[in-house]
DNA sequence: GTGGTCTAGACCACC
DNA sequence: GTGGTCTAGACCACG
């Protein structure tokens, strides 16, 4: 798993890598037990400061998504893949829904909406992100 | 043409109204030589602060979209039409890449996308916005 | 005696382990002379690492109230039942203060507090710990 | 109200603020719809880093304690006092408890430990604190 | 003025 | 090594 933040994004970068952990646990790339990456080499992967891991972690701890002991780990809880399965269905379901009523409301026509969804769907997007 | 803001979203009021009339322009629901909604009164109807208005027309007036007069009042650009429409496509094709690419990366199969994108496209939608 | 270590305590285990000692000290459970737990034995029966039994004990050594004996074991010193009861007799009345000083800043009225120290002082509270 | 931080206590700087918080509004010194000190004024009374502030504020939010209007201040919400009534009692029943558990435990005979109260009850106390 | 976020770096305690 | 907290200071956006 590779973790990484846009600086530039509208998303905050602890809320960037927070989600990041909640997609991993949804796709069972994290599963119950596992340690998450430390903060500080999360921190490091991802070039932002220790704190705004920490702060991320916080988030997911009081989600009750992971469970932090310290002196040893921060790791994934039992009931984690639930809320995170559902975390991500209302949020990529919302998402959607956002991205295209504000097409609506742009004026787009549902044809050329149409058109370009399909093409998007096509593109290959490679293994990494795209800025 | 209502204009309105979502105060809890991403996206900072500003954008929300300075977007909204960009989509209005590219629309062409506002025209070459209109007069756009005076701060005060965009203010009130979208429930912010005047300043929060007076930014959005700042960054609008930077862009060449809309010229003050004072005394007089802000009117939209000759150039504007075309400045907002690939603003308009840029955007939407954005954010629907970027939603895209988003559901790919939390893992979502491709046929559950496929199906919730038909769902949305053919919920109604109403003429507003819904909050 | 039993020794035990309540993980989330706002006191560090090793500063549990040590007053604990402490305590059994002042109570003349532990003598002059008496050999303490090894550091293995203890941090088995509290739960903790053995470093975290090793500093408590350091902590010990340093307040003259233990005395290593490399290679056979750590024994209580002479004057340690006077510095335990002491530092018990202050630990507790701190204590107390300190909870009775929080009850009337948090504004619990006199009547109300008096009445659940009665109930308190009632409470059976077993033989050990509960937790 | 005054607030103040004692930066060798055992509770967290952000803790002592959150719970001071929550004891104001026990209360009734905070009401629904009052604002809290502003960051930065709670900062410089309490001598602490505005972080350390935020942070309390941040935790007494998401217990619906308090409720932050970004630009404008941060203020009680209708359910704190409910709330914060219920913690209060919780957290100075649990501090007695825990008091006199500790002085059973250090082996102060139930005479002594009487006495000790009776003597802590009558303490004028000041109004301010006593470290 | 308000709160919110991030960066940077220090200190502490536990493993 | 681990997480947790605090300090210090910068930047952003809203009122």
């Amino acid at each position: 798993m590779k973790y990484w933040v846009e600086p530039h994004a509208t998303e905050a970068p602890s809320e960037q890598l927070a989600r990041q952990i909640r997609f991993a646990i949804a796709n069972e790339q994290l599963r119950f037990g596992d340690r998450v990456p430390s903060v500080r080499a999360l921190a490091a992967e991802a070039l932002v400061n220790p704190n705004t891991v920490a702060k991320a972690y916080r988030q997911l701890e009081w989600e009750k998504i992971v469970e932090s002991k310290p002196g040893d780990g921060i790791f994934v809880t039992s009931g984690a893949f639930e809320i995170c399965k559902q975390w991500r269905d209302g949020r990529i379901s919302s998402e959607l829904r956002r991205a295209l009523n504000e097409a609506r409301l742009a004026g787009i026509d549902a044809t050329k909406l149409s058109s370009w969804i399909q093409q998007l769907l096509k593109e290959p997007q490679g293994a990494g992100h795209e800025k």
